[in-house]
RNA sequence: GACCCUAUCGUCUAGUUAGGUCUAGGACACUGGGUUUUCAACCCAGCAACAGGGGUUCAAAUCCCCUUAGGGUCGCCA
């Protein structure tokens, strides 16, 4: 299965963020090339000029590295003259102008493409009126075709705007593709494209095959959405005596509404947006590894059972085979399946790393003690939540009362601490002293807590819910044991001896009113 | 409108290439139960699909045809 000669490459036009299916695209080219052993290079589509911007193209290359899919070849920073890695550079296809001409020229010379002289407005307006009719062929009429060579090269010497277009032949255009299978179209179909524009510079399908063929892509692994471009680049390899690259696409990702996925109409699912975008995702706290999953998913499958990959085990296992032939809904629901099982798989240290962030975002802890001081209150939060994580950030909501005081109780842990007439506030004073010069053991805490219920005569429940609700001030939380590596032994103390005080107080206070 | 592609539980999918082992398997979601100091996690159970119609065949989710539905593409964008 390996074949170090494989070369495949993933090409975003830096028109706008990673999109999800340009991620997956990636993704899939990635795995490819990583388990054959070949090489995964990263070109950027920079030609439109007007929408190409550094921005985006830092958003995708940032977005790659956080998913970890490293290319091989391609740009090391969104600067065009920035560095780059790989021979086959530059990889900026605004940078590669240079490398068209003899292949223009061929065009031209072996008969294969010709000169146009008709204006964009006839072009307009010829597209206008085969909408108007309702004609089923919609494209150029040809009629520069039948032109004298000689004479459109000398027009075209003297200053005559032209465009140059693709002859396109008689005949059948077919490839066997590699997710899809045999695919074919009549050249009847095909429109004499334009290679290149009247101001010189080639267009998308004339650049794609020859960056391709100069960059030695052995395989073309893209989105559906560019099947119908296949022919087209097939015939303009054709047209230069090129050998085309294999193809392989792979369906398109829907919205959970069942349409493609867009940054323009966003989709919902119950009534929440889902996201085009994989920024949002890394954003909001997704594991990268879990991300990876949940996408290697949407349209591939190994088998009828296994789910749950690590990077490697992606590697190791995908093909082809497995690629799905329709599109897929993506399920948020899935995702954050995902995302639980890939966290619980972490050490409570690499949770506490990966949460950090998250915590210092919200005004949580400094970054200096989250490195320091805080920092083994972080692990234990951090691991006692590991259940209970979906996403990174979610750990803000779990940590309130680690790092600020227990200052009002939520209606459930009120009830607990008030209930059988106040006798938690005793309960709560006995077990503060009992607690003096103990280690936060959440092991033996339990134990010791569990004898002294037994000998105090009270449920083990009356005993650990007023705690709970002592120590949180919620009712919902981490085994209320780990609780106390999370804020120390002392804080511990004193916020247990303050909700026996508050008990009291409310009791006085409810006596005195009725 | 034309062309290309696709069609299994609500969703992701296995099964289709080599027709019988499929009263169609798994997962998510949902529902019920168990476990438990809460919430999760975990365990058990349940719900739920071969788009429709014709063929071929002893036998069709699987092969063929038609219909329908969905998607994609039809730029001097990429």
């Amino acid at each position: 299965m390996t074949d170090s000669s494989v070369r495949v490459r993933f090409a975003p036009s830096n028109t706008g963020t990673l999109h999800l299916g340009g991620a997956r695209t990636a993704l899939y080219n990635w795995l490819y090339a990583r388990k054959r052993g070949g090489t995964f290079v990263l070109r950027i589509e920079d030609t439109d000029r007007v929408r190409s911007t550094d921005a985006f193209c830092a958003d995708i290359l940032d977005t790659m590295r956080w998913l970890g899919l490293d290319w091989d070849e391609g740009p090391e920073t969104a600067a065009v003259d920035g560095p780059s890695k790989g021979e086959h550079g530059p990889y900026f296809q605004s940078e590669r102008g240079a490398l068209y001409r003899p292949f223009v020229e061929r065009l031209t010379e072996t008969g294969n493409a010709y000169r146009c002289f008709c204006s964009a407005d006839r072009l307009t307006e010829l597209r206008e009126k085969q909408q108007a009719e309702k004609a089923s062929f919609r494209g150029y009429d040809r009629r520069c075709r039948s032109l004298d060579p000689a004479e459109t090269a000398k027009r075209a010497e003297a200053g005559e705007a032209c465009t140059i277009r693709l002859a396109v032949p008689e005949g059948e255009t077919g490839w066997d593709d590699g997710i899809k299978g045999a695919v074919s179209w009549n050249n009847a179909e095909i429109d004499d494209l334009i290679l290149v524009r009247s101001d010189g510079t080639p267009t998308y399908n004339l650049v794609v095959v020859l960056d391709d063929h100069l960059m030695a892509i052995t395989d073309v692994i893209r989105g559906d959405d560019h099947t119908s471009n296949t022919p087209k680049q097939i015939l303009i390899a054709n047209a230069l005596g090129l050998t085309p690259p294999r193809f392989a696409h792979i369906p398109l990702i829907l919205g959970p509404e069942g349409r493609k996925l867009s940054k323009r109409k966003a989709q919902f699912q119950d009534g929440v947006k889902v996201e085009a975008d994989v920024a949002p995702y890394r954003d909001a706290g997704y594991p990268a590894e879990a991300f990876l999953n949940f996408m290697a998913l949407l349209g591939w499958a190994l088998d009828d059972k296994t789910e749950v990959f690590t990077r490697e085990e992606l590697i190791r296992d995908f093909s082809f085979d497995g690629v799905t032939k329709s599109g897929s809904r993506l399920d948020l629901k899935k995702l954050e399946h995902f995302a639980g099982i890939h966290i619980r798989a972490m050490e409570p240290d690499a949770i506490a790393d990966a949460v950090t962030p998250s915590l210092v975002a919200a005004g949580l802890v400094s970054e200096v003690d989250a490195a320091g001081d805080k920092r083994a209150a972080i692990v234990a939060l951090a691991g006692a939540n590991r259940e209970r994580l979906t996403k990174f950030s979610d750990i803000v909501e779990k940590a309130s009362f680690v790092f600020g005081d227990v200052t009002e109780y939520d209606a459930k842990s009120e009830k607990n601490l008030l209930k059988n007439e106040g006798a938690a506030a005793d309960v709560l004073r006995k077990y503060a002293v009992a607690l003096e010069g103990k280690a936060p053991d959440a092991g033996q805490l339990e134990e010791q807590a569990r004898s002294l219920a037994e000998e105090w005569d009270v449920k083990f429940g009356q005993l650990v819910h007023p705690i709970r609700a002592a120590l949180t001030g919620v009712a919902v939380g981490p085994p209320i044991f780990d609780v106390f590596a999370m804020i120390g032994m002392d804080a511990a103390r004193e916020r247990l001896t303050r909700a026996a005080a508050w008990v009291d107080e409310r009791r006085k206070a409810t006596e005195s009113s009725s």
